[in-house]
RNA sequence: GCCAGAGUAGCUCAGUGGUAGAGCAGAGGACUCAUAAGCCUUUGGUCGGGGGUUCGACUCCCCCCUCUGGCACCA
């Protein structure tokens, strides 16, 4: 069985989860479902970020320790998750001893084998915002804003890890492994950075500056900051599981270069351990062109989405509609176009006319398929191609188009019901028409059970609940589940099930909301 | 300024050398099992602009314009 890890960045706890964080979640469940039903044995990871200056600022504000004010905040990220349907296998945070362990024990070697040092670290320092600035920082002529208040240039003991030193290395191994980090396109940026020489990296705080951290082994006076702190998760997690390096590590595309494409790898390699064998990266939720999130004050909160139309829908749209590694819109107006035309129309009420006419015409017992004719055979073939190209698309990344295709197949079936007519078919006592009817109830059922399992890593509760309304178990093995047959014989289905309502009629046509 | 991504129907996007596509929205129609859903037909685009290569370019090359993001020790 091949083993498979994967892991979405962890998220810092100063402040509230919004979509990108959700996003990211659901997208790297996605892939981890999807490895999973392949048969994979999957080790999925996510966690919390909770050391440094911001977190212990954010409790201090709020006159409590910095270890409540991260219990409660990464207590928030893992209970979304969980709302979420993310099938984490483990959830790590960097306060936890298991991490601070293997922080310490990576530092202490490190040190040992010189790639360690300690210098002076020069730079412009503010007092108000306790940080050092840069160039950047400064106003157009020159000064430094109002925010920082006094800002005069100190000297600092530090201490920097030997990133240059490694800059060939990388190079060469970004030029071998082209494939390193997906898209591809973000591997030709990483390309471009490293055109210039690295710097050496700055990994210390003093205490006296910086107390909430983890303590540099060979120097309690100064805690690590950022990197070495928060990169490690990774392997930290697994370390005495045998599972490194990981299969892909998912991250925005805001943390590409130069933390996970640069100081990452580098770090490894220092350490003798190989790097990951992909980065993805994935892209932003925009409104209006904007990176949402909280502070840009997104006049919708996605998240109440979940639960105004449900978990799944929620997944549903934000598979479907972003292209991974791009920007996508994120707009009521359109989660309700998909929500309302594929979720409730195409997929929702084909449940439904089926789950009728079976009660209707046949007792709600499936008969067996008797009839291959044109219609038949058309969505025999539908099917064949569609999930012929489902697997690959989805092995590739491309969830928004194997959806798609998913739909295809959904409305190729409502087309089929439209030629077979079952509720003519169901008031004639002809033999013919008596066989055409049981076909045709067969087979919408059928291929409603197909569509379904090819969409179960995206709406896994969708899936259940239907398999469930059609009276059918799946088997443990999804690629056999995928074969048109029979399955469905002499079930038992129930009478009605509206999975996706649809909302008031105010916002049926949500072009005209706007 | 440099680098990258994007610019195709009202909207969201697919297409990557051979007579412009889909979904949604809009218009018309037939039906009734169904969540007033589903089905059929249909309106709609000088494929950002300009050059070039080619028998032929949305698709390749060059220049330009617009939007977005990045340009490091912040994560």
């Amino acid at each position: 069985m091949k083993s498979f890890y994967i892991t979405t960045a962890i998220d810092y706890v100063n402040g509230s989860p919004h979509i990108g964080h959700a996003y990211e979640k659901v997208l790297t469940d996605v892939i981890a479902r999807f490895r999973r039903q392949l048969g994979d044995q999957v080790h999925f990871l996510t966690g919390t970020d909770e050391h440094g200056q911001k977190v212990q600022a954010s409790a201090k504000q709020r006159g409590i320790e910095p270890q409540q004010f991260v219990d409660e905040t990464s207590a928030e990220f893992r209970a979304l998750y969980d709302r979420l349907n993310v099938s984490y296998d483990d959830f790590i945070r960097t306060t936890e001893p298991r991490h601070k362990q293997v922080v310490r024990d990576i530092l202490q070697r490190l040190f040992a084998a010189g790639e360690i040092y300690q210098a002076e670290y020069r730079g412009f320092y503010s007092t108000r915002q306790e940080q050092f600035l840069q160039s950047k920082d400064r106003l157009p002529d020159g000064s430094w804003p109002e925010l920082f208040g006094e800002v005069a240039e100190i000297v600092e003991a530090n201490y920097f890890f030997r990133l240059k030193k490694h800059q060939d290395w990388l190079i060469e191994f970004l030029t071998e492994n082209d494939d390193f980090i997906f898209p591809h396109f973000r591997q030709k940026q990483v390309m471009e950075f490293l055109k210039e020489p690295l710097n050496d990296l700055c990994i210390s705080r003093p205490k006296a500056r910086l107390e909430w951290g983890i303590p540099l082994p060979f120097d309690e006076n100064y805690v690590t900051y950022v990197w070495f702190d928060a990169l490690l998760n990774y392997y930290s997690a697994v370390v005495d599981q045998g599972r490194w390096p990981a299969d892909y590590n998912l991250i925005g595309k805001d943390i590409l270069v130069p933390p996970h494409a640069v100081y990452w790898p580098i770090m490894l390699k220092a350490c003798g351990l190989p790097p990951p064998k992909h980065l993805l990266v994935h892209g932003w939720w925009l409104q209006s062109g904007a990176k949402m999130s909280k502070s840009t004050g997104a006049a919708v909160n996605p998240l109440t989405l979940v639960e105004e139309f449900g978990v799944d829908a929620f997944r549903y749209f934000l598979i479907r509609e972003m292209n991974v590694g791009q920007d996508s819109e994120f707009t009521r107006e359109q989660f309700l176009v998909r929500y309302n035309s594929e979720l409730a129309n195409n997929l929702g009420n084909l449940v439904n006319r089926t789950l009728n006419m079976t009660t209707r015409f046949a007792s709600g017992v499936l008969p067996a398929a008797e009839v291959s004719e044109d219609p038949e055979r058309e969505l025999h073939d539908l099917w064949t191609r569609t999930r012929d190209e489902f697997i690959p698309l989805c092995e590739g990344f491309q969830f928004h188009t194997a959806l798609e295709r998913m739909m295809v197949f959904v409305t190729a079936t409502n087309t089929y019901i439209q030629r077979r007519e079952p509720w003519k078919l169901g008031k004639s006592a002809e033999a013919k028409d008596q066989a055409l009817l049981r076909t045709s109830l067969a087979t919408m059922a059928e291929a409603l059970r197909l569509a379904v399992a090819l969409s179960q890593h995206v709406t896994p509760a969708t899936t259940a609940r239907i398999n469930a309304v059609l009276g059918y178990t799946p088997g443990a093995d999804w690629r056999a589940e995928l074969t048109w047959g029979a399955k469905l014989n002499g079930a038992k289905v129930a009478e009605a099930l509206v999975l996706f309502p649809r909302p008031a009629p105010a916002e049926k046509t949500p072009a005209k909301v706007l």
